[in-house]
DNA sequence: TGCAATGCCTTGAACTTCGAGGTACTATGG
DNA sequence: CCATAGTACCTCGAAGTTCAAGGCATTGCA
């Protein structure tokens, strides 16, 4: 019994938020976004393709983002704009991110003591 | 094809990372861990007790920790405490986690540019 | 007596990510 | 001319976590 009441995964969307505020930044394709987060977070963090397209799909179908398709050096190419929607998705996430690193920060820079007996 | 070589799992080891934490600064037993948590993150954060007792049960079989049964008001608790072992493990998983957000937070703050073509 | 809280534990469902594979086209080099 | 590697899209099954709920036993309180 008891109703736990936990939080939903408490630690997801972050592929989300991470190609959000790749986009927000600079319209990309998703092949592009794939390398983008390799190269820029120096190899820490590397999604591979099969995280970001169905991300993609999602945001697109939950209005977040817009697609154009363009062909570039006889490559076809989708890319992929913020929309206002997802302006507020973004900073949704953002948020809800820097509340976790900081709730996680207070844990482990520790002084709290409030035991419970 | 191609090797794709992404990390594995770049969120995982954060309740791990947490109860450590908790541990290193004082000796706790797992359901008061589970209500440490939800408290000192003011409910930001909220594992279950089906998260808890797992990382607790795994990080005693690594030798990272050291559990001892008490008697305390008639009630029965394991207490646990971190051993060498789990400073070190502690230790890495810090540095994993700030590598990670710093990560995070350059690709959030933008402003690199290295487009691929 | 009955209910809530304390304290331990396990398990199945749900969800995410990983890793690999598939298709197709272009550029390069032998 | 053909093979290989890179670009660019996509999907799917296996693996791994977490969630939510439940079970069990004891103590405290009304």
């Amino acid at each position: 019994m008891a109703g736990r009441e936990t939080n939903p995964n408490f630690m997801n969307g972050v592929p989300e938020l991470l190609i959000l505020g790749l986009l927000r930044q600079e319209e990309m394709y998703g092949y592009e976004i794939v390398h983008a987060i390799r190269s820029r977070t120096d190899e820490v963090i590397a999604v591979g393709e099969g995280v970001v397209y169905p991300v993609l799909h999602g945001l697109e179908r939950e209005g977040a983002l817009r697609a154009r398709r363009r062909t570039v050096n006889g490559r076809s190419r989708i890319y992929y704009s913020v929309t206002a929607a997802g302006s507020r998705r973004l900073a949704d996430l953002s948020a809800t991110w820097t509340d976790l690193t900081s709730a996680i920060q207070k844990m482990l820079t520790g002084g709290h003591h409030a035991k419970i007996l």
